[in-house]
DNA sequence: TTTGACTAGTTTGTGATACAGACTGGTTTG
DNA sequence: CAAACCAGTCTGTATCACAAACTAGTCAAA
């Protein structure tokens, strides 16, 4: 246990995408690209991995003929997003032992 | 630029490094050692990186004929402690632009 | 109907780096 | 002398963020 904080959520550009989806509850690629200014692939790419760490669901569909994927918060997601708030509040908070 | 958040900060264990030298002032290698648990060789390697981004100071001397080694926050430090929080704030509030 | 632009993503390649573990050089203790 | 301690340095490994290249499909228009 290297420090206790989950590094899927700690990688900033996933912190924010996990804070939007948690104000949202669902958003579009082009949304979050055009929102967080990042490339494609950077964009696809972390969502794989929000997806692989069961934080994130991808909805794929249309808008009539042109592919679409959404993106969904999940329940686990959410926790963990609540457990990364409460650590990061004990690192801020953080002063020496007096044993 | 990726996100704002400065990456020499934001790495878990150099953060819980910086709070500890914030709330102290000045610490030793063992204590920082023993108290987050870390190798010697890891953190070693932290606080070369943090001192040469200039946010801790290296003094190194002597307890008898044994070298020891303490480390000082530098205002540079503080500053970048005090930016990166503010940073987290503001991911934390973060929710879509409404434009 | 094929050429070319555009959309919406995925895959690949690379450089950076956190961490462990082995090793160094010196000191002290048994 | 041997073992343990201190404060490192120096590998090696594995991960991973990011950009760039690539893929697949849509939609004109000539």
């Amino acid at each position: 246990m290297t420090s206790g904080l989950d590094r899927v959520v700690h990688e900033p550009t996933r912190l924010r995408i996990l804070m939007l989806l948690s104000a949202v509850e669902e958003t579009d690629f082009k949304f979050l690209q055009s929102t967080l200014a990042l490339t494609n692939g950077n964009l696809s790419s972390h969502m794989s991995r929000l997806e692989k760490a069961g934080y994130v669901k991808i909805l794929k569909g249309f808008v009539g003929k042109v592919t679409q994927t959404r993106y969904h918060l999940t329940e686990e997601g959410r926790r963990a997003l609540t457990v990364y708030w409460k650590q990061i509040d004990e690192i801020r908070s953080l002063s020496p032992q007096v044993s």
